[in-house]
DNA sequence: GAAACGATATGATAATTGTCATAATATGAT
DNA sequence: ATCATATTATGACAATTATCATATCGTTTC
């Protein structure tokens, strides 16, 4: 918790927030809850009572759900500025997913009442809202369909340009993601994930110690994420 | 286009504009387009500008993407109530989906900046427009995440579940999908569509006569679908 | 440090799905 | 009515993926 957070100076406060004055900003401000999550940590449980709004204001997290036999899907994967709370928060009572942190994370939370009753007498803040989960509703959709178009060695592909484009910026990381994880959010079984990832180390692509991955050749890797 | 459609008796008012009074409801009322489709007719290009803000009165829409090689993925099937224009419309310039007709279809048409000038005085409307964004939403992650655990059998079965319960209320339906079509929904290809069918007409699941279904005995079939 | 556990890894085999060929039926156009 | 075309249908075979067995490595626990 960082004591020093005030709202003024928080470099998210223009993701909903620009066009709020006096009293309002007052009530979201007094109100909001900042919170740390250590990696691994629950930040959100399906079936829970929804209280809060919640955005990321740092770190790496998963939203995912447990299919009827018990397994679990990842339904998205968000970086700070483009996770807000789920979907459902305007229309259900209880989440229908889980959050978790991949990495450290700290979010913001907000009264959902103290939301609500803001936009209801704030159109604008409403109409940033609209847009925030249109976005994410979006990309979640065009990401799915995405993946379902390719195969196994496709889909493995697709993820790993994702954090080494979107997340980390960078050829080399650290996964944020076990085997397990990874095939849980492409749609496949873990043995399945980890013999790409060999055929990719095998083919030269990739250069795998443990969690770190190092891209060595995008361009092949980025032909087999378009199918190849 | 019906001449009589006034706003005030429409059914579908308690959507989003149940809390509109005078000059709003007017400015809707007056701008408003009622549009009628026949089956199979386009209603929304992808790619295309996004002026209206549309949703149906009446009929059976798919909404749909063309994928990297050119096949077409159906995203969602949509009755009245749960059809909002698609969600891209508060946060981009142009539709990233299709849609068209299953059925013959009304839509009603309002300018976007009509809808955005409102939702910015009247907070409530925009808190509407949440809801049912945050429900279209959920409904097209749930489902896809439904439909991505299960084997083909299940996931025409998933299918044909959804229109005899949702759609058509009744055991006995004509198909509004071609078998194409309904591989574009469920993500195989159309012979393993069709070879689905046939063995579940074979089981005594369902007789089919082209494209009327009777299901015959829908216990068999729900548990298909959970995974049988 | 040893034991226990989970994550990573690989191979053999089975299950599932896709591809290609072909044919019958239905649909629409002239 | 007839022809052309798309849809529905089925089979044989190939490609892809899942399952199961097993082994190694690393981490945690005692």
């Amino acid at each position: 918790m960082d004591p020093s957070c005030t709202c003024e100076l928080c470099e998210l406060k223009g993701l909903f927030f620009e066009n709020l004055e006096g009293d309002q900003l007052d009530m979201i401000c007094s109100g909001k809850v900042e919170k740390e999550f250590s990696q691994g940590e629950s930040i959100i449980k399906e079936g829970t009572l929804i209280k809060d709004f919640v955005y990321l204001k740092s770190g790496l997290v998963k939203s995912f759900r447990s299919d009827s036999h018990g397994k679990e899907q990842i339904i998205s994967i968000s970086k700070p500025f483009d996770y807000v709370s789920l979907l459902s928060v305007f229309s259900n009572d209880h989440y229908n997913y889980s959050v978790s942190a991949l990495e450290d994370s700290v979010t913001c939370n907000i009264k959902m009442e103290d939301i609500r009753s803001i936009a209801s007498d704030n159109g604008n803040l409403a109409l940033n809202l609209l847009k925030r989960m249109s976005k994410v509703a979006d990309k979640i959709i065009l990401d799915s369909l995405a993946i379902r178009t390719k195969h196994l060695r496709g889909r493995v592909a697709f993820l790993l340009i994702y954090f080494s484009q979107d997340v980390y910026l960078s050829s080399e990381f650290d996964l944020p993601l076990s085997r397990k994880e990874m095939a849980e959010y492409v749609g496949m079984t873990t043995e399945n994930v980890i013999r790409s990832l060999s055929e990719f180390r095998r083919d030269g692509i990739l250069k795998i110690y443990g969690k770190t991955i190092h891209i060595v050749n995008m361009d092949t890797l980025k032909s087999i994420a378009e199918f190849g």
